[in-house]
DNA sequence: CCAGAGTTGATAATGGTTCTCATTAGCGTT
DNA sequence: AACGCTAATGAGAACCATTATCAACTCTGG
């Protein structure tokens, strides 16, 4: 018996598929708690966690320093493309990427290698949306 | 008169320059203080928040979510190679990652594309090291 | 239905970062 | 060199995200 079937996880688990992009626990807690659930803060990380341990989701820092949550469609390892205005994420992948980080860590004698790769830029539409601001400013 | 050199500012811009690697505000402090300077917690994170915006410095949030500040020796555009065990850091160039990043970003109709790429691993001393703590205990 | 162990959730604790505000100290001016 | 204006400082409080605590709860196998 060593994990159990709870309602709480399993709405966790919605919420974080039906977000486009990276969410906070945070953010995730207070949509959950708007859904009349009764569910606690502890138990969003407590899921959050255990998604991320069992490669169903992942996870960043975003810049502000709050950790964000994503549900995973892609197994295995993957980057991102992420859209810093409106939080679309991309899942991509980068075959080439890896060997690099691999070389390049092997080449200054570093082992275990882990690396970090996102790509922050606009979407289409955001840059659009950008666009018509700055029209409208000027 | 929109900013003023303090003593503080440069001893942090000191510290930061002698640490090896990627070193997080609190350590800074600590070690600013052990030299028998009355230099406050708030102060040091200010300087450091006026180095990064100054391009002096560059910050990554570390997995734990503390933020990590180092002092920039090459200027412009560059990525880091750690060492999650000793923070010891190492200046990569790594353009075919950029052009990649940017290839990819526009591939998906991204714009204004920013990426960070950070590889964190073992350096031959700690690996080393960690090898024969594996066999003490064993 | 029972018992026992994994879960939950309210709350306290933790720890990094930012804010407050009275005091200090650059720096251009006189 | 002294003056005054204002940015900078620093001690501590405030903040906020995350984690730990712990009693109450509820799955699940028997």
């Amino acid at each position: 018996m060593a994990q159990r079937n709870t309602w709480q996880r399993e709405r966790v688990r919605e919420a974080l598929a039906d977000a486009r992009g990276f969410v906070s626990a945070q953010t995730l807690h207070a949509s959950l708690r708007d859904d009349n659930t009764g569910i606690g803060l502890a138990t969003v990380y407590r899921a959050l966690a255990g998604l991320a341990a069992a490669g169903d989701a992942d996870s960043l820092q975003s810049p502000e320093g709050e950790a964000l949550y994503r549900a995973c469609t892609t197994q295995g390892h993957h980057h991102h493309l992420i859209c810093r205005s409106c939080g679309l994420t991309v899942e991509i992948e980068a075959k080439d990427v890896e060997q690099w980080a691999h070389r390049t860590a092997a080449l200054h004698g570093f082992t275990d290698a882990a690396h970090v790769v996102d790509i922050f830029g606009l979407c289409t539409p955001c840059a659009n949306k950008r666009e018509a601001e700055r029209a409208a400013t000027a």
